[in-house]
DNA sequence: AAGCGGAATGTTTACGTAAACATCTCCGGT
DNA sequence: ACCGGAGATGTTTACGTAAACATTCCGCTT
């Protein structure tokens, strides 16, 4: 077998490095006797070229293993065919189905997508990994979750077209995001409609502009139905932080419905409750946000507000692309992708006090 | 302020696209009235470079925007700092957490990633999406679960350095991958020392080679143990296949252990399994795979396989860039990352017979 | 004061590709 | 036989960067 070394060579000779010679077009053209232009023209499939000298560059393509360099590519064409795209804990909930749609919207604009994930949403985080991107060959940059003020902070090369999700930067840069407010409202109207005197909230981190937009618009609700504003457990967005929370929550025998900012939370919340024996919706109500895609699989079957995680991904390569494609300016540019209840089995009426 | 973008430019004048120069270091250089050289120099941090005259191409950098381009760079060096992923459904389970293991170990290493979101694992569908990234700016390839028998059926490039997770590739490219068999046996091990005369089997696709290793595994132990083996239930992965089949399972009342071959298709048994008012663990005894993060906040809390997902991904960024950088061939190279029960709460001894 | 060495800066070149332009060949029409 | 024209192919050039090489300038030694 050609390639295995893991028997003879045991010293590593730094010559087999240059020994693989990539080959180019140049070389393409000599061994099939054209010009590296012909060569071109097969490669990008343009015309005039006779089908018999097409057959013999193709064959000397593969003869060669031959395939074109990116980098020459981007070069000559002014663009990469890439966009980024700055994440945060890809792994969790609603971020990766984001990303997933970014990167099958990108697919079907033609571009493909690279990514960076950053451990914080902070603006330092961010700039870094903006930094590196922009250092990398991208023509177009998606921030999923840019917790910052202004976008100097981010220091963005300019000339860089960008969108963001999910953001206070609206004003700024182009934003896309879900209707946090109406979200949070619709679950806290329909427990209250279902008989609630009020509803508490398992709110996400203070730093997270999406979490501060549920959590206001959760108060909102309660006091424009005249409903006592209970103070609001703060989480991490972590299923671990709801649990732990939720083992206080369970002691107290007051709260019959929690409005909880994402579904991890909510899981974590119906464990402690479980454990302590208070039954789910009988005794205390739960809604959860994002509708993961385990939320109808929890026990009992989450009742959650769902996000267009596919909409809102194939919106913010639609105004990327028009960025980069138009030149467009769209500062101010906003959309807002409508929410919906996904009514389960996790809320309930309340317990009839005796 | 030069990166602001907030500006007045409310109508989308398309003549923008033109009047947007991006400038290059000949801008610059004329700028600060020094050489384009010179330039580079600053801009790659080089020596030489008169701390006065640095100043001053940095003031023209900033006053004119200017970020190199990368396409450019890529061509000069010969090399992209980016490697390129192909997953398989990205927002579903031990994909994501691969990936992300992926990108974090990319980023140690000074390389970014750039990612294609398959829709199936099949040969088709990642050799489209490699000839799409080999069109591409990357140096080296991961393939996250490419299910096809041989390398030459996905049309790689040659002269690209390629590693692949959980496959069937083993002897062709490098591979690493969790212990699929022996997470599997361990599982079924630990059901039967609980007492159970037999564990059932709910399997992943046919067509996914880490499903047919827990599944063999899992028909192995079984075998060795003496026990009967009794037909898999066949699911796709998802939640809803698990809870679909766990509805036939409910009413089989001889069934008082099962063995899934992920987390989601486990939780969807649980769901099937409370409808119908079967209790976990007493009735019956649930084992997964996978450890998602939600899997200890799932009622019961799941008795799980924990994959490794982030020395998988360390270890195939590790082989990669070892490939790329030394130009190294280890067409036979294997790692196999163990694997780890995590004991909660979905498993007991067997319902005592009456 | 001549000469030397090294730091600072400029000039040339190549990376691989593809557009633009140039050339060449072959065909049919007159 | 000649010419127009179109298809096929070759040649030149530019994309933006940075290595390699060349030059200038300075202060210091002898």
């Amino acid at each position: 077998m050609v390639g295995d070394r893991s028997g003879a060579a045991s010293v590593a000779d730094v010559t087999s490095a240059k020994a693989r010679p990539v080959p180019s077009m140049a070389d393409v053209a000599a061994l099939a006797g054209v010009s590296s232009q012909t060569v071109s023209r097969v490669s990008t499939g343009a015309d005039h070229v006779k089908p018999e000298t097409r057959a013999r560059v193709l064959g000397a393509m593969k003869a060669l293993g031959y395939s074109p360099n990116g980098a020459a590519r981007a070069l000559r064409y002014g663009n990469f065919g890439a966009i980024g795209v700055i994440a945060h804990r890809l792994a969790r909930t609603g971020e990766s189905r984001t990303v997933e749609a970014v990167v099958e919207a990108a697919r079907l604009h033609g571009y493909t997508v690279s990514l960076v994930d950053v451990r914080s949403p902070s603006s330092d985080d961010v700039t870094a990994a903006a930094a590196r991107l922009s250092h990398q060959a991208i023509d177009g940059l998606v921030i999923i979750r840019a917790e910052t003020e202004t976008p100097a902070a981010l220091a963005l090369p300019p000339h860089l077209p960008v969108v963001v999700s999910d953001s206070r930067l609206f004003g700024h840069l182009p934003a896309v995001g879900a209707d946090q407010s109406d979200g949070a409202r619709r679950a806290v109207q329909y427990l209250l409609g279902l008989g609630h005197t009020t509803v508490h909230h398992l709110a996400g981190p203070e730093d997270s502009s999406p979490a501060q937009m549920r959590a206001e618009a959760w108060e909102t609700t309660l006091r424009d139905a005249g409903r006592p504003v209970p103070p609001p457990y703060r989480g991490d967005w972590s299923a671990e932080s709801g649990y732990q929370l939720g083992r206080t929550i369970a002691e107290n025998a007051t709260v019959t419905a929690v409005f909880c900012a994402n579904d991890e939370m909510a899981a974590g919340l119906c464990r402690a409750l479980h454990e302590a024996g208070r039954r789910i919706p009988e005794d205390v109500s739960i809604v959860g946000f994002d509708n993961i895609p385990l939320a109808d699989f929890l026990w009992p079957p989450l009742t959650t507000v769902a996000q267009d995680f596919a909409s809102i991904g194939n919106r913010l390569v639609e105004l990327l692309v028009e960025q980069i494609q138009d030149g467009a300016e769209l500062a101010d540019s906003r959309t807002i992708i409508p929410v919906e209840l996904v009514v389960r089995a996790s809320a309930g009426p309340p317990p009839v006090r005796p």
